[in-house]
DNA sequence: ACGTTGACCCCTT
DNA sequence: TAAGGGGCCAACG
């Protein structure tokens, strides 16, 4: 049943869904789940993806392309470390060629 | 049950 | 160009 988790399975699922080697936007989820405005839920949701190994978090970023969540990764390092691993090249916090990069669930899932 | 916090985003000053 | 405040929904104390 789950009804309560409903908004954080989704989350999960669309964070799932990314190919390696790309990254979304915490707004992008929250719009294509319809919460347009509660980015941050995603950022809530995210946290407790954060011990589900099915669940990149990594990949998901703010629409800045910033690694704003690095930090509540095992260490703070790991986030940029994994993205460069997916050969997507990080600096200053900051994803480079972050547009291109860019992955969004309703391209994607083309709703 | 109420108040505060939170991996955000947008607009205004 | 930079800084600040408000809004959003849900969980934690």
């Amino acid at each position: 049943m789950k009804s309560n988790d409903n908004f954080f399975a989704q989350v999960y699922q669309v964070v799932r869904l990314i190919p390696s080697g790309k990254v979304t936007t915490y707004g992008a989820i929250a719009a294509y789940l319809g919460s347009k405005g509660s980015a941050r839920m995603v950022g809530w949701a995210m946290n407790a993806a954060h011990g589900l190994k099915d669940v990149p978090a990594h990949r998901v970023v703010n629409r800045n392309g910033m690694l704003t969540g690095k930090n509540h990764f095992s260490t703070p390092n790991l986030m940029q470390e994994l993205l460069e691993k997916e050969g997507i090249y990080v600096e200053d916090n900051t994803i480079i060629n972050f547009e291109n990069l860019f992955w969004d669930p309703a391209l994607a899932l083309e709703l």
